[in-house]
DNA sequence: TTATTTTATTAGGCGAGGCTAATTTTCTTT
DNA sequence: AAAGAAAATTAGCCTCGCCTAATAAAATAA
């Protein structure tokens, strides 16, 4: 747990891409980056550069970008708290996943530990059990939410 | 629906605090504004002229402060948006109040439409109904939670 | 009504985070 | 190895949203 930095929304933003990644390809670079944000080349250096002062990647000028340990840290959370606003607003709500997609990347920001880790737990509950009270609890949501809201869904 | 303009979350919060205000109280002075929101009375009169630009406040200099019809409609969206977040954090999840609160304030702007429905509608549905499936479920997760995280809750 | 206090606005500044254009470094060809 | 292409960085500018200090307007007291 390191809770002193607090880092901006943008910040988190580019952890995260950096997170991907790494996981796809080994080690970013800038430019892939900067695709992926749909942003420009020289935001991405920024970027890069404030993350370095934070210790979060390893990077040096004209060079590949690693996340650190903390960074990898941080940034795992990030993806954490993206995923299981995800997975909530999709298994749960059955929200269109094109949305459920960009409200997570939006608010993923914004969800406190407490309740992420009580949100992560909430969906694990609902999905558990082939035949348990959560799926069932889950079909009938969908059915009722269908039967109350006979507008554009259908 | 007016989904043109598109608000910063700021002036989402300006109208949000607004529209309080004047549910207690008629109308409200920037001096109201700045001390719900912890702000300098300065950004409050820059708020106000980027708002009444919008047509979403009734205001001109040195004077009180309403919202317009336009105005009322996006703040109580917001409101909604808040209020739902913070039932969920709360009725369901059962989370710290204060932490629902906070999360509520911070998420609220980034929740889509979509989802918010869909959010509303899942609330009702798990509150509703004295001896619902809804309301045992709650209640059976609120123990599988304490069960499953016998850390720092008890 | 004039003086005082309170409230609001303007002026000017700061940091974050984005952009484009110009420049530098690195990589790839030939 | 030298030339050209590609990628990254710097320089310089912009918008938001906040701040403090200084000023102006309104409200309250004397």
């Amino acid at each position: 747990m390191s809770p002193g930095s607090s880092l901006s929304d943008s910040l988190e933003d580019y952890l995260e891409a950096i997170f991907h990644i790494e996981q796809a390809k080994q080690a970013a670079r800038a430019k892939d980056i900067a695709g992926r944000m749909k942003v420009s080349g020289s935001s991405v250096t920024g970027a890069l550069q404030a993350l370095a002062r934070r210790k979060l990647i390893n990077y040096s000028p004209y060079d590949l970008v690693t996340l650190t340990e903390k960074g990898r840290e941080v940034a795992g959370d990030v993806v954490r708290r993206h995923d299981v606003l995800r997975r909530f607003f999709v298994d749960v709500l059955d929200a269109d996943s094109r949305e459920a997609e960009k409200g997570a990347c939006r608010m993923e920001h914004a969800l406190p530990r407490g309740i992420m880790e009580r949100l992560i737990s909430f969906v694990e509950y609902l999905s558990a059990g082939r035949k348990g009270e959560g799926r069932r609890l889950v079909e009938d949501f969908k059915h009722y939410y269908e039967r109350t809201n006979k507008k554009k869904t259908d």
